[in-house]
DNA sequence: GTCCCGGTAC
DNA sequence: GTACCGGGAC
């Protein structure tokens, strides 16, 4: 399908922000996506699933379902929907039910703060707006559990205020369709999206310019495996024309950083130490420690002595431990780790058998390959 | 099993 | 910036 843009309803390019090098070429080329805002509600038209939320005006049912398919799929916040709506048809049955009751019917559904903000907010209209639901952004957006996005879609949708949403769908769309690289969780992303939005809107038509975008962005323009094929502006789209689809919206990839304790024991044994080979599938494969025990978090002289695999190494030898160490913190890019280190004197006796734990004099340690955090234990203990 | 997705409150 | 949660894709 060729789309064909109307010259007269061509506008500028809006936006001061510089986007990619590409896409300063994009723009020359097709500043023709002025027909965004009527192709898409075109496609809405045609493609949109029939959601009861969809069929009212009501801002208290759009609130409802709104809040219901925050972080959640239509197909899992429709039951749940239902059941609210015919349990408490208007705002003041829900502002009367008590929180458990509340809670029961939200169960299964995840972030139940969601829940308990809006009875709180429920309670709040009945008592400070005559029960009456606000009707604009500013007024929504005061309200608890209601945030730009929910603002935005009850303002639109209940008043056709001009108001753009701006969700997870928005983002996408817009990132691929405009070719903006921004990064979508970057503070000033909203501020740009929103802005891109508006500048798109059929300003006739608030409530279903962004019922359509938010559509296409669920059905067709999908986070994987967009249905390109069957876009109807795929030939105006950034992403599509230049092979972008993968790397767009754009995400700074914050990596989980995964806390860890551990403790090495650093045993001296007349003169000789103990290191053990790092086989399982973990950091620092191959290299060599010392015998370590990891705890869920941090511990003392005591914990340690106490610890089932401390207790299981030494068994019966005797053992002191000389000095320890404040945790040293060493981040790798996914975790950061508190080492600690315990110099430990044996005085009697032996550590359990342990092939992989293997006996080391003090003046050969340089030879081992050790994680950098080791090293440096080390070398401040002039050991390498 | 692991990874990815997503609005708001604080 | 991080906690809150469950589901779907792989």
């Amino acid at each position: 399908m060729v789309l064909v843009f109307r010259t007269a309803n061509l506008v500028k390019f809006p936006f001061k922000k510089t986007f990619s090098a590409e896409t300063k070429l994009f723009e020359n080329n097709f500043v023709q996506f002025m027909c965004f805002s009527t192709q898409l509600i075109q496609w809405y038209r045609q493609n949109k699933r029939n959601l009861p939320w969809r069929e009212t005006t009501d801002p208290y049912r759009i609130w409802l379902s709104e809040i219901i398919l925050q972080q959640t799929r239509v197909e899992q916040g429709l039951p749940y929907f239902l059941k609210y709506v015919q349990t408490y048809p208007n705002l003041s049955d829900f502002a009367k039910a008590n929180e458990d009751e509340i809670l029961k019917y939200w169960q299964g559904l995840g972030y139940y703060s969601r829940a308990r903000n809006m009875l709180n907010t429920a309670k709040q209209i009945i008592k400070f707006h005559n029960g009456k639901f606000p009707e604009n952004y500013a007024a929504l957006i005061q309200l608890k559990g209601i945030g730009p996005y929910t603002a935005a879609a009850i303002a639109s949708f209940a008043f056709n205020e001009k108001v753009a949403v701006v969700d997870g769908n928005v983002f996408r769309v817009l990132s691929r369709f405009l070719g903006i690289y921004e990064p979508i969780n970057n503070s000033a992303a909203r501020k740009l999206f929103t802005k891109a939005a508006l500048e798109l809107m059929n300003k006739k038509n608030p409530a279903e310019f962004n019922q359509a975008i938010m559509e296409f962005g669920a059905t067709l323009c999908k986070p994987a495996k967009p249905d390109c094929s069957n876009c109807p502006i795929s030939s105006a789209c950034f992403a599509f024309s230049k092979n972008k689809i993968a790397e767009l919206p754009v995400k700074i990839v914050k990596p989980i950083k995964r806390i860890r304790y551990f403790n090495y024991l650093h045993l001296n044994d007349s003169g000789n130490t103990f290191f053990k080979k790092r086989e399982s599938k973990d950091i620092w494969q191959g290299l060599y420690e010392f015998p370590l025990i990891e705890t869920p978090k941090t511990i003392n002289q005591d914990e340690l002595l106490e610890h089932p695999d401390f207790k299981k190494l030494v068994q019966k030898a005797k053992i002191k431990i000389t000095n320890w160490h404040s945790a040293k913190k060493h981040i790798l890019s996914h975790q950061i780790i508190y080492a600690r280190f315990w110099q430990i004197e044996m005085v009697k006796g032996n550590l359990k058998q342990d092939k992989a734990i293997i006996k080391i004099s003090e003046e050969r340690l340089a030879e081992y390959p050790v994680p950098r955090i080791l090293d440096i234990y080390l070398k401040n203990n002039n050991l390498v």
